[in-house]
DNA sequence: CTGAAAGCGCTTACAG
DNA sequence: CTGAAAGCGCTTACAG
């Protein structure tokens, strides 16, 4: 029985059974292994699918069944390498489970965001791993939940939504860093991120509220931002709001920038940069400025990427188990979605201070 | 009307109409904007739809259609950022036809490889992007011609198999990178890359073959190299076995521990390597070496990545367009699915010399 | 312009 | 154990 014409139609259950001499009902229970088979209708159907080469549409699986065995991710953008390791994480773990990952990109634009996942929520997604993109929209948020779609979030959680989240405790990560160059004897340090300056300068007039906000409902950079104050603060170091750099706007150009303006003039002893991007930028400024490190300057970097060992001198760095960190979501995500219904939680995954050559004391 | 318990079932078409008091062929008419609806009519379905914050399920729009408006790409890891670039430009491309991108790594195992292909065919993606793994199996390609479902290659076609490709011309591109340490005036010019060394021994044997093979159907390492071969002969220089470094394996602790071995003794005065992962290697290598680059040894990488500004020297690169090659695949496999079936092309994107500090004359 | 009906390809009660 | 039938949520001829 051949088709009319060249353009042969994929072999459906009904093509299986026909083939088989048995019902659809036969034929799929023998192939997907669901209820009872007679052994020798059993071969008969596995013959059959093998040679019209069947593939069963999970499409139609999907329909019955009201789930996709698919994932989506939001991420800012898969170029950044926190995120191919991230996603890399999630990847892995959902093949584990026999879960597919649709990927999107959203460049922090809240309106992408928004609409990237109105056809995730299309493609009926079992749930969503997603990296909020920085604006005042939440809406877009419950939508999940009236929709009965769980989510994580990544990097950083969100005040007023309900959801699982998992990151890294940015204000201890950078306490941390502040303090590994506190103890190295610098006094004037600085620090580059994109927290917008409005923050900085509440943080800056009001140190102690770095201790009583809750910096996990935060972004990652003014988590970090706090993270700052508070080691300052503690050392007893009044704050330089010169010292707290802005890259207004997120792209290692403007870090660049940042930096080079900072540190044209009477210069601190020590920068920290907030992420991989900020890093890029505050490394690249200090090497235009012919500054050498560390005795000019120490620099503390964050995200543990390849090329800040091949640098010269090699960064000190904050690191952060990105593929863990997509590793985990995928974890807390397949729970859900398998009715998981513990009250939601933030997971915090470890950063670790990998101290190299980029940090030392001081000079006299 | 209430749902029996909190469970609130997602609103279908069925609602929709209900709340407007019209068929289910009107209110899809309406929301969807085929057919002509009355403007009234309209406007009642739209509020339901509003109302009841209906998102058609595109699950059954794909049912019917037949068609997924989805594509699958198979990359070899999306943590390595030739990918993770290659990746952001199909999803871009892909984006703007509203398509969506869902993504598999197979880490160059053929059969995983093949596995991700099943489930990719299971859940009726239009098309794929793939970058084809290492190994001899072919079997699964034809695979997706017999279930129509078109497919472009990346990064290398394919002997035997009729597709689509887009990528770099690697013979060329190593050819115009060992000419331009030629024209420095190296001689001993090393090459460190993961071709097999069977290959590299029949190509130190007989040179000719480099210009006689088709090495657009090779892999990229084994281009890469047949351009090495080719320029080397070219300029009449012998071609030195010893100088043929073989990362044997994928990995920048392989391409490490090659290029650490062959320069510990008699060392060559140039060395290129054949791709970012193989570049660090190499970097990594003399940087242990102490061999000042470029005084005593240049070094030409590939693939123009961040970091290769970073370091010092900042480094002679061969650039390739990732991100370009992402969006072509994208464009043609679009085509593709739209039914263009023009003969299937290799498309090839332009690599260029991006000569920085890392490259100079021998010393006398 | 509008609606009733069929169909996309599965799975699962429900009979037998 | 096996099969006929219904249903998942759309869209599209086909009538009216």
């Amino acid at each position: 029985m051949t088709e009319p014409d060249g353009a042969r139609a994929r072999p459906t259950l009904r093509d299986v059974a026909a083939a088989a001499q048995v019902s659809r009902a036969t034929a799929g229970r023998a192939l997907a292994g669901y209820g009872n088979v007679n052994e020798e209708l059993t071969l008969r159907v596995r013959a059959a699918a093998e040679e019209l080469r069947y593939r069963p549409n999970e499409l139609a699986r999907s329909m019955r069944d009201n789930r996709t065995r698919t994932i989506g991710v939001i991420c800012g953008d898969i170029e950044n390498p926190f995120f191919s390791r991230v996603v890399r994480g999630i990847s892995d773990n959902a093949s584990q489970h026999d879960v597919e990952v649709l990927i999107t990109n959203t460049d922090e634009d809240q309106s992408r965001e928004q609409r990237k996942m109105d056809v995730l929520i299309g493609k009926r997604v079992d749930g969503m791993i997603v990296y909020p993109a920085q604006g005042p929209s939440l809406g877009h948020y419950d939508q999940l939940a009236q929709h009965g779609i769980p989510v994580v979030f990544i990097d950083h959680a969100l005040a007023h939504i309900e959801a699982d989240a998992v990151m890294v405790d940015g204000a201890r990560a950078a306490e941390e860093a502040i303090c590994h160059l506190l103890d190295l004897g610098h006094i004037e340090i600085a620090m580059v991120s994109e927290a917008p300056l409005s923050l900085a300068r509440e943080l800056v007039e009001n140190p102690e509220l770095a201790f009583t906000i809750d910096t996990t409902q935060q972004r990652q950079s003014g988590a970090r931002l706090a993270g700052y104050i508070r080691a300052m603060y503690r050392a007893g170091i009044p704050i330089n709001p010169r010292n707290i750099l802005s890259s207004d706007g997120y792209s290692a150009d403007r870090a660049y920038s940042a930096v080079l303006s900072r540190f044209s003039s009477d210069r601190p002893t020590a920068l920290f940069a907030s992420d991989n991007v900020m890093t890029i930028g505050a490394f690249r400024a200090l090497k235009t400025l012919r500054i050498t490190i560390p005795a000019e300057v120490s620099l503390v970097g964050f995200d543990d990427l390849e090329w800040t060992r091949l640098v010269e001198p090699q960064l000190t760095v904050v690191s952060q188990p990105a593929q863990k960190i997509g590793q985990l979501a995928a974890e807390q995500l397949l729970r859900r979605i398998n009715g998981n219904d513990e009250p939601q939680q933030t997971i915090f995954v470890d950063t670790q201070m990998t101290v190299r050559d980029s940090s030392a004391a001081p000079r006299e």
